[in-house]
DNA sequence: CTCCTATCAAGAATGATTCCTATTAGAGGA
DNA sequence: TCCTCTAATAGGAATCATTCTTGATAGGAG
């Protein structure tokens, strides 16, 4: 099977991702890129984040709000999740490699990603709250 | 704000969720429950789920193929999921709370929760690749 | 008994995602 | 250059989990 012919779409979409330090879902992504490429269907920015996925040139952040969202960032770093607003903000990761291990040893199974997220309110919504 | 008021019917719902070792979707525990409960729609197992989610009394795992998946055992521990079949896998965790705390420090939010998933093929399913 | 509130069923509505089809564009060979 | 094959694409329809709306029911407080 032939490797996947460059699409000058994907490649916009994958720097899209990784120049931005937000954690985009699809429908942001194709707003966004509607200025550049008028005539970008929804449709393929699905297709596309599915396909560069699947390579492992992104990551799914998990779905937030019903929408998926997705990281250009593939360096091991956890998520915090705001349940109010859904801002997805970065957090560093001490631990290392060794859930990873644990879970291939325990399971047999190979592991692709692991994905690490704290759930709760952010600084602002806290705010708001009080 | 009056407390919530007991339900047969959530109650159920908790119960199951609490003796089963799987990661049931709405949709199968409906299914599960409608021996019992033969009026029970399917529109009151997503609210009483929604409703024990923000109460705290069940998890969710995150939406796998396309389904919210949800676990009563609310004790710290990780998941795998197979991205192949949605099998779903407990696997204990080590780190302790030290990411807890990071994502509080570091962003000033409040965390209500941490999920730690593994993302991968299975065993049975790298064996049916094989 | 009478509000007031929570629960519930049923089905409609919503909305993200996927699927289908015809079209377009690029690469390689003749 | 022209042809052919294949992947990429747009556009829109279809799917399907989830949420919302409505009307009905029941329990507790006064």
């Amino acid at each position: 099977m032939a490797i996947a012919r460059r699409s000058v779409k994907r490649e916009a979409i994958l720097a899209l991702l990784r120049s931005v330090t937000c954690h985009p879902s699809a429908e942001w992504l194709h707003a966004r890129l509607l200025t550049d490429f008028p005539d970008l269907s929804l449709g393929t920015v699905y297709r596309n984040l599915r396909q560069l996925t699947d390579e492992g040139l992104i990551v799914s952040v998990g779905v937030i709000g019903g929408q998926e969202r997705f990281d250009g960032n593939t360096a091991p770093h956890g998520h915090f999740v705001c349940r109010r607003c859904g801002a997805v903000t970065d957090v560093p990761l001490k631990g290392g490699r060794s859930f990873h291990r644990d879970v291939e040893r325990l399971t047999g199974g190979r592991v692709q990603g692991v994905e690490t997220t704290a759930y709760g309110l952010c600084a602002k919504c806290l705010d708001i709250r009080a």
